[in-house]
RNA sequence: GGAAGCGUGGCCGAGCGGUUUAAGGCACUGGUCUUGAAAACCAGCGAAGGGGAGACUCUUCCGUGAGUUCGAAUCUCACCGCUUCCGCCA
């Protein structure tokens, strides 16, 4: 949610940084809807004074035994009129808060111009991709042939978009989470969380907007309850509703979880292969930081997960999303795009967003500053990794001319044994 | 699922229709003292929002939502959560 002082001192800024995002601010609505808002709070307060000054001296006379005929009889008016108006006024202020809550976060002044995709800017490539001296296959063929991935099955349970993952397979799928969470927590200093995987309306609301995106969500039928699309959802929320101690700060956490999405919209998109699934595994990290320090601590959290990639000597690049390409809450992203031979392209396999103040003002998540004055905390999270498309990876660039696949170096203390993935006999 | 008890500021905790403008404590901030720190003492100190050029001032908030009343932290109802006991259960 925007910061909606500034709208109010300084419009020009947010109609200049959304315009980036190819955003028109409607700001007629939204001065008609501020000035209607002003009126009627300032009347609204006026006779909630007059009633409560009115009650207290009743008070007083009460307690003397004096009569307090004549003032009820002049407050009993009020009493209409003050409800009428509080009435309109928290429809005004929903209405408000509503207009808000669809505006996107305003771009960094570094987040480079641009309306998709292709004007996303490549900050670095690290690693060169492998020659082949074989055409390399896709990570369905590689699957198959070690009867490792089992499209039918999943299909068979749960319809399109699902995998079911067999022997060292699945146990490298195990092993990589592992081996982030290690990574995370004992290279970089996150602390590790387990969390509910399905969330409330209001949780779901604070860390994006619900309105907005419910359709990519699954809701349970009857309850108010939704299937994460991300561990963020939950792992965000901590600080819902909370004041943070200076000296707890930053608060960094990191956790591996099953990440659930519809993916409406979508349909047609990645049809092959698990790279977009109703159900995948990912391990996020997350920072809540002091204001002063967001910047820096984007740069840290992206080199965190780049150090995954690093260490299983897969290519990638990192790339300074544009402002048209980024999410809604978004004020910079990166994304780490691995190398897929199969493909011959690089795809997402990261994605790691600093939010500023966006989605704390939305949670209300606040820390107390040097000064003891309360501010809201800047949130930042990104995938490290994505823990599906990270095996899709391995398959692929770590594969035979026989079929089988290495096992990266790495990821040997997780395999029990196993240092390669054996075409089935 | 059933029963009982309980939800008060960053934390603990008093208040149970009208000077509550929410006592007191802890924590925190500033000061005095000290070589420095601690302790002690003094002062300040809840959150969200509005109005005003400003000094300043007003409103809302005691789990959430309705209701009773001129007036609700306090009374009524519903819901949510926590704790304990019973039932069920990986």
């Amino acid at each position: 949610m925007l910061d909606i002082q500034q709208l109010r001192k300084d419009m020009a800024s947010v109609v200049a940084g959304l315009a980036r995002r190819g955003v028109a601010f409607d700001e007629p609505a939204f001065r008609i809807l501020e000035d209607h808002r002003k009126q009627l709070q300032t009347r609204t307060e006026e006779l909630q004074a007059k009633r409560n000054a009115a009650s207290k001296q009743i008070g007083i006379l009460k307690g003397k035994g004096d009569d307090t005929a004549g003032i009820m009889a002049e407050v009993s008016g009020v009493g209409e009129e003050l409800k009428a108006n509080e009435i309109a006024l928290a429809q005004l202020q929903d209405k408000l808060s509503n207009f808000l809550r669809t505006i996107p976060n305003i771009p960094r002044a570094e987040v480079p111009q641009g309306k998709s995709e292709a004007e996303n800017v490549e900050v670095r490539r690290v690693g060169t991709p492998r020659v082949f001296d074989f055409a390399p296959k896709d990570h369905v063929d590689i699957g198959a042939a070690l009867a490792g991935i089992d499209f039918e099955t999943a299909a068979k349970l749960s319809g399109t978009r699902f995998t079911v993952l067999k022997g060292g397979v699945a146990r490298m799928h195990r092993a990589l989470g592992q081996f982030m969470l290690d990574v995370h927590t004992t290279e970089h200093g996150y602390t590790e969380v387990y969390v509910p995987y399905m969330v409330t309306g209001e949780t779901a609301d604070g860390v994006s907007s619900l309105a907005k995106f419910k359709d990519d969500l699954f809701k349970l039928e009857g309850r108010d309850l939704y299937l994460i699309p991300t561990s963020e959802y939950s792992v965000a929320n901590f600080v819902r509703d909370t004041i943070v101690d200076l000296k707890n700060l930053p608060l960094k956490y990191v956790c591996h979880s099953p990440c659930f999405r519809s993916e409406a919209g979508s349909y047609g998109k990645d049809t092959r292969g698990m790279i977009r699934q109703h159900q995948f595994d990912k391990v996020e990290i997350l920072q809540m930081v002091h204001p002063e320090k967001s910047a820096d601590a984007h740069d840290e959290l992206t080199a965190n997960a780049e150090a995954i990639l690093q260490k299983l000597e897969l290519p990638y690049r990192t790339m300074l999303l544009c402002a048209g390409d980024m999410g809604f809450s978004s004020s910079k992203t990166y994304d780490l795009e691995v190398w897929l031979p199969a493909q011959n392209t690089y795809r997402e396999i990261s994605s790691c967003s600093n939010f500023e103040a966006f989605q704390a003002r939305r949670m209300m998540a606040r820390f107390k500053d040097e000064k003891g004055r309360t501010q809201y905390l800047h949130t930042l999270n990104g995938s490290g990794l994505a823990v599906g498309r990270t095996l899709v990876a391995v398959l692929e660039n770590y594969q035979n001319a026989d079929g089988s696949v290495t096992v990266p170096d790495v990821l040997l203390p997780y395999m029990g044994g196993l240092a390669k993935l054996d075409i089935a006999s």
